[in-house]
DNA sequence: CTGAAAGCGCTTACAG
DNA sequence: CTGAAAGCGCTTACAG
């Protein structure tokens, strides 16, 4: 069935069917209501292909996901994909995946090229982001999740300074002073993001950062396995993990070492995906709502495409969750 | 630019220019040359929608991915969506992504009415599954990953029960007989092949199974380890698991017990996404290509749209990986 | 081997 | 408030 056909059926013009369904343009009420009726009584659904050659737009956009991605990342993806493709079936988008890597972003090109979509969500970005750099000179809408060097194009994340801040200053007011930290890649934003809550969260509590026990670029299990033994050496009273894929080594490396948490050593994370749920004990982390972000910025980027004005950067709250891993 | 941007151009017709592209139709070698050549230095990409509303066809295809999955699960749909997409690529389609629950299918309801897709993959099936339904009465094209109750939908799917046989006699040949199973929901169908696959060993062997060794549905923790603490009463000699998740308690309430692998009790599991790769001692284990199937089903669904010919049910491989947990 | 024309199913300025 | 007509950018039967 077609637009035609439903004018046929309903002796008007294809125009006023058009307009009864967009609801654009002047039509008499009555006119609608009939319309409206016809197409939910026959269960009519618009061809969204001539729609979109008609209005040049697809309705779908893209969510673009990196190769190399550790487990706690998969998990974050997974959600903030979730949370994308289910905003997305709101607002009558639909998302076409788009997987990248560093050196290669042919997929993404092909797929804007082709002009297969309206527009374009960065699950991630990277310093020098080829795939920014490209998307800017196609003019295609587009934003991304986590900051950008770059303060043209929109972004969108949760608040980790002032939540790794927030945690930090909650230790330090607990009375531990040797609290060390363990992260990943400094290249990544999110890291540096995370190291200067640390670092804030002293300044604020006047307490001087004792840059002996912070490691970063702390990257492989080993690293980290080094980190800790080395942190045990220095006797510190707690060991805050940029993420939970560190956390689960480090407490794996506390424990065959003999080190009991909270009991002879404390443990808290910077983020917690879904490997440490089952914990024993329960570790003290930060927790951001994945999906949340997800369908936030689905809606954000909608918005862009719908040439609204968007805020150039918009920040997600976050949760502290105490748990048994740093009672004193 | 557009195909008549190019005809008028060459002075020749839209016909021509279109045949040239898409390589039906009779024409001249010089022309399509000529044709090819200018489209290559003005990196002319025909409009994906114009094309796709002249063909009703829209090159794009959806990857079905349930919510309610562990973590295994996570990975492996993860990887095998990656396996599709590049597929998608390849043969120049897109894929859009449709998430589903077990009570709600509306998402991909929306996508299909809306004929976004040509076609679907299923990346899991259950008993009397509620997508399959509803697809089997649109008419649209499409396949189910893991194995279907129905026969007449296209299946495809690793060889589970071949591998779980191989790895079961593997053990009995090694001289073990007190071999356990824990598994998870029986109700799976990959599950049920998985237990098939462990009787058909013991009876390859001419050994009498012992079903009280045998605990399924073991899906929580606590489930879990219960069934291990049982199994150490019974003083099995080997415990298999039907995933890594079930193996990663397994392995922990092990250790908690006091029992060392493969010293006092020796541990095996039949399918190893990427959790277990850093274990000691090494899991000997099952592994599949996730991305591979992935791929594989990609192509079996595109050859479905184009009306191709293909095999009701295709297998793929596994490999047996020996490790050290099942040293004797 | 090539082209004019109709068609895919919508939208939207323009006219009334 | 409503409609005739042109247009979105392709494909494809039909004719030559």
């Amino acid at each position: 069935m077609t637009i035609d056909d439903i004018a046929r059926e309903l002796n008007i013009s294809k125009t006023t069917v058009s307009r009864a369904i967009s609801g654009k343009g002047r039509i008499g009420i009555e006119t609608r209501e009939k319309v409206l009726k016809y197409i939910n009584e026959n269960n009519y659904r618009p061809n969204a292909l001539a729609k979109g050659l008609a209005q040049s737009r697809t309705f779908n956009i893209s969510f673009v996901m990196p190769e190399d991605y550790n487990l706690t990342e998969l998990s974050f993806f997974q959600n903030c994909m979730w949370g994308v493709s289910s905003r997305a079936s709101d607002l009558d988008y639909d998302v076409i995946i788009s997987m990248v890597t560093e050196n290669d972003i042919s997929r993404l090109e092909r797929l804007v090229d082709n002009r297969k979509v309206d527009g374009i969500i960065l699950g991630r970005t990277l310093e020098n982001d080829p795939a920014m750099e490209y998307l800017k000179k196609t003019g295609i809408p587009f934003i991304a999740i986590g900051a950008a060097e770059d303060k043209s194009v929109p972004q969108i994340d949760n608040d980790h300074l002032a939540g790794c801040s927030e945690l930090t200053s909650l230790l330090l007011k607990k009375g531990i002073r040797k609290l060390a930290l363990i992260g990943g890649s400094i290249r990544n934003i999110v890291n540096q993001n995370r190291l200067k809550g640390y670092q804030d969260a002293f300044e604020k509590n006047k307490i001087p950062v004792d840059n002996g026990v912070i490691y970063t670029d702390a990257c492989s299990k080993i690293k980290i396995e080094e980190a800790v033994k080395e942190l045990l050496l220095k006797r510190v009273e707690c060991i805050l993990c940029m993420d939970d894929a560190i956390c689960i080594h480090v407490l794996n490396t506390l424990e065959s070492e003999g080190f009991k948490v909270p009991q002879d050593i404390k443990v808290a994370s910077f983020y917690n995906s879904r490997m440490l749920e089952n914990h024993q004990p329960a570790i003290t982390s930060l927790q951001f709502d994945a999906m949340e972000l997800g369908a936030a910025s689905c809606s954000l980027l909608v918005d862009c495409i719908e040439k609204k004005e968007v805020a150039d950067r918009t920040l997600l709250g976050y949760q502290l969750v105490i748990n048994e891993s740093t009672k004193v």
